[in-house]
DNA sequence: GCCGTTTTCGGCCCGACTGTTTTCAGTCG
């Protein structure tokens, strides 16, 4: 079992547990469990067959927690888990997705009305019953009718950063069949969308045929939903995501990898664009209409070549400008992680990251970084153990000693500081000016009406110290929708004041996210690409995220405050 | 549940808002 699947298991069991009312400290400890294991270097699994070793060694698992992946080694669920599997049906986990319900409301519904289902409390709501349950009224059915809505809105669709490991599962898998030449993802995984629908892997070469035959025999196949010579669909792994997988000859690989790659929009003005050249674009490949001879195909470059234009970067292809700036031959020269020198955003073992302040350093040094801008979280955010003035003007005088040391990397002292609901900073201004660089982040209150919203934002911006408005939208992927505020206005005024957006490379965030950050651009609006890793290992997992979504907003190097040499950076974030 | 020990029990991040109360529980972050 994968470290992955285990934690997944644990966190499970302390919802069901919290459902239950269980002990909350004993739940916390499921919780820490189930987040020390998935971001565990080792496999678990490995540990727990080794003679030698415990994995009461691993922090935050204690007697209790091994005993129970132990269990789950060996036979897939444990004691607790089942216990509460009987107690509960599992589809009270979704309700959790729900605002406006947690568990003890969860728990009520689901006694006193039968509730188990979303489809049982959007029924409830809709007969007005859950007003009779006490502490529960008009409001909260209201709430929870549009929550639910949003939920729905949602399903069947997965993050980006899933649909990415699932290929990175499956393409290794396929190409230990042999005989084949060429593999890769298209369709929206290759565009970066923020999150992905489906998935479509294209395979060419004399093995593809078999290819598909171990495809669909896959052990994480759970359905098989087609099979024919050329194509196959499965539904991939407990969480059902489709996968597509087309077996292509060698000399339509192009043709098909644009065709699939899409997006759809992008591909009809291409193929009439075509068309207007005497010649039709397919799958197959490119052809003069007149004779039906082929005129390329196996490579993308050529097809667009064909058509006039340069190729188009896949994250480009919504068409939304591309195809007239290819035309014309002023495409941008797209930022590339390679061009990036430095990470603004991140968090250590002071408030709610998991690595000290040496070890994060230590581990963007090996990404080839020049600097790094550690920036834990203010005191308004209590439950993290946020800094206030004291701590935050200790800690910058620490950085600064830790400097001398020669440690290969150079470390700016931060703080994601909080904005309060009034829009001012939550610490004072004198000691945010102790620090090198102050990203500003809102957490709390984000259901202020818009007017409000982009007041606190705009009064936010009137710090002299921020420099970075840190994951500006607020919005948590298949989660929270962003909260509603006069973006033009903000990106502007930011723009005006030099504060940096920030692109949030972490994967359950893109914030901001691509069309948004080609708004911006254009009000004149500059960024940073930052990961808010709270692990070493995001600080490299992270930031090609975050260049997916600053090249899907059309973004240079130019335009990019960390991809600047340390000491033009040092001279952008001065005080002036 | 875990952890550390002043070792086998006590501590473990907590403030603010909301809608429902009529003094506060549940939710959220």
């Amino acid at each position: 079992m994968e470290n992955r699947e285990i934690a997944r298991l644990l966190a499970e069991t302390a919802d069901l547990m919290e459902i239950g009312a269980e002990d909350g400290f004993r739940i916390r400890g499921y919780r820490n469990g189930a987040s020390v294991i998935e971001s565990y270097p080792e496999r678990i699994e490995d540990i727990v067959r080794n003679p030698e070793r415990k994995i009461t060694e691993v922090p935050g698992i204690g007697k209790g927690l091994a005993g129970a992946i132990e269990e789950l080694c060996s036979r897939g669920s444990f004691g607790k888990r089942d216990t509460l599997l009987a107690k509960y049906p599992p589809t009270l986990l979704d309700l959790l997705r729900i605002q406006g319900l947690g568990p003890k409301g969860i728990a009520l519904v689901y006694e006193h009305l039968k509730v188990a289902t979303i489809d049982d409390l959007e029924r409830v709501c809709n007969e007005q019953k859950l007003r009779e349950l006490p502490r529960m009224g008009a409001k909260l059915e209201e709430k929870v009718l549009k929550s639910i809505a949003q939920y729905r809105q949602r399903t069947g669709r997965f993050l980006l950063s899933f649909a990415k490991k699932s290929a990175a599962e499956l393409i290794p898998y396929l190409s230990e069949t042999g005989g084949l030449e060429k593999i890769s993802a298209a369709g929206s995984l290759r565009r970066g969308k923020e999150t992905i629908g489906d998935l479509d892997l294209l395979v060419t070469g004399a093995g593809a045929a078999e290819a598909l035959e171990r495809f669909v025999v896959h052990p994480k196949a759970h359905s098989v939903l087609g099979k024919g010579a050329n194509k196959a669909s499965i539904q991939f792994g407990l969480e059902g995501l489709q996968v597509d997988l087309r077996a292509l000859p060698h000399e339509s690989y192009g043709a098909a990898m644009q065709y699939f790659t899409g997006s759809k929009e992008h591909n009809i003005v291409i193929r009439s664009r075509a068309l207007k050249l005497g010649l039709t674009l397919n799958e197959y490949g490119l052809f003069r209409v007149e004779n039906e001879q082929r005129v390329g195909g196996e490579t993308e470059e050529e097809i667009y070549e064909q058509l006039g234009m340069r190729w188009i970067p896949p994250e480009l292809r919504e068409n939304s400008g591309e195809i007239e700036a290819a035309l014309e031959g002023r495409l941008p020269k797209l930022i590339e992680l390679s061009d990036i020198r430095g990470d603004l955003h991140m968090h250590t073992t002071e408030t709610d990251g998991r690595a000290t302040l040496e070890e994060m350093a230590e581990a963007a040094r090996a990404l080839g970084y020049q600097y790094i801008a550690i920036t834990d979280h203010s005191k308004a955010l209590a439950m993290a153990n946020g800094l206030d003035e004291d701590r935050a003007v200790a800690f910058a005088k620490r950085v600064r000693e830790l400097n001398q040391n020669g440690l290969g990397i150079r470390i700016f002292s931060g703080l994601e500081c909080d904005i309060r609901r009034d829009g001012a900073l939550d610490l004072a201004e004198d000691a945010l000016a102790e620090l090198d660089i102050v990203v500003a982040s809102v957490h709390s209150h984000m259901n202020l009406e818009a007017g409000e919203m982009t007041d606190r934002l705009m009064r936010a911006l009137e710090s002299p110290n921020i420099r970075v408005m840190g994951h500006p939208t607020g919005r948590i992927l298949l989660h929270r929708d962003p909260f509603p505020f006069d973006f033009e206005r903000v990106a502007s005024e930011a723009a005006r004041r030099d504060v940096y957006l920030e692109i949030n490379g972490s994967p359950e965030r893109l914030d901001l996210g691509g069309s948004l950050v080609r708004t911006a651009k254009g009000l004149g609006a500059k960024f940073a690409i930052s990961t808010d890793a709270h692990h070493p290992k995001s600080l490299g997992i992270n930031m090609p995220y975050g260049i997916t979504v600053a090249r899907r907003g059309w973004l240079e190097a130019g335009d990019v405050l960390n991809a600047l040499p340390l000491e033009q950076f040092a001279r952008a974030i001065a005080k002036s």
